[in-house]
DNA sequence: GTCGTGTACTTGACTGGTCAACCATATCAG
DNA sequence: CTGATATGGTTGACCAGTCAAGTACACGAC
């Protein structure tokens, strides 16, 4: 491996420990709010109808369905979300958005931005995120789908 | 946030999600190591003498000081690693890489190697790396040090 | 010297996830 | 229709880490 693809490595691993961590405590730390949970709610809350499918919310957290559901438990504990059974197929359970759990993300939301923008966008020029987000895209997708989840 | 930072920050969330499963995964399979387990053998590999201390290898790790613990727990378990009482500080310990450990970091690395570049480097041309390399480097620098750690 | 404070590490309790076994329903072959 | 198999989700057992309290040693003030 040269140097340069060495030094490559070192840095995505910084980011891969870093940033995520950064992200989360920043929530935790102004709203009191897991940033996993965040991510949930942000999902229902562009679904049509703020309601998804265990599998669809497993998928978008990249989280096994059994996490999914650990984390959905919690978020209706909370009065967040509803589980109801699914009218199309009576196996499956949809997941819905409350407006306790709306309120609760649109309260969240410009923080989790705030951090965003501090902990990542704000080091990056236009040219940047242009080449970042095609390199990442494609790491990200020659990896993915049935081998990791 | 843009679209395309709304683009940027979702391809980086799949990355931090999906490499380092992938990667451990990999080194699971193939060699039955996992990926921190290895990475701490690398480290001590690199240091002069095979041997850190305990808090040189949590920052390495991006861990806290009781997770290394218990990850060199385990190494010693295995063999792959002795815990000497520091000689120059007697409340710390010293870390050192066994023959055994060696043997086991050698014969994983080039398993680990290839599937970096499978995983990672084989998406990127030499632009994409530099680039890359410092993007990645600015995010996370201006992140790190008692702010996460 | 010894006393107080600081530092390096370990340990018990916990957290947030995974995996594998399981239950309930769906679907398909005959 | 019925039985066999597949699928969606939940659950118990576990795992790899964190956090906070505790232990042991170091070091500076006196």
């Amino acid at each position: 491996m040269s140097p340069e693809e060495k030094a490559l490595m070192q840095a995505l691993a910084r980011v891969i420990n870093v940033v995520p961590r950064a992200l989360d405590a920043d929530l935790r730390r102004d709203q009191d709010l897991p940033l996993t949970e965040y991510f949930a709610l942000a999902y229902l809350a562009e679904t049509d109808g703020h309601r998804a499918r265990m599998n669809e919310l497993a998928a978008r957290l990249w989280m096994t369905i059994s996490g999914a559901t650990r984390t959905v438990i919690r978020l209706e504990q909370l009065g967040f979300v509803a589980r109801e059974r699914s009218a199309t197929d009576g196996r499956g359970a949809d997941v819905v958005l409350t407006d306790k759990g709306l309120e609760r993300l649109r309260r969240a939301w410009p923080s989790h931005l705030q951090s965003a923008r501090r902990r990542v966008l704000d080091h990056l020029d236009e040219d940047e995120v242009r080449i970042l987000t095609r390199a990442l895209g494609s790491i990200g997708s020659n990896v993915d789908d049935a081998e990791v989840c």
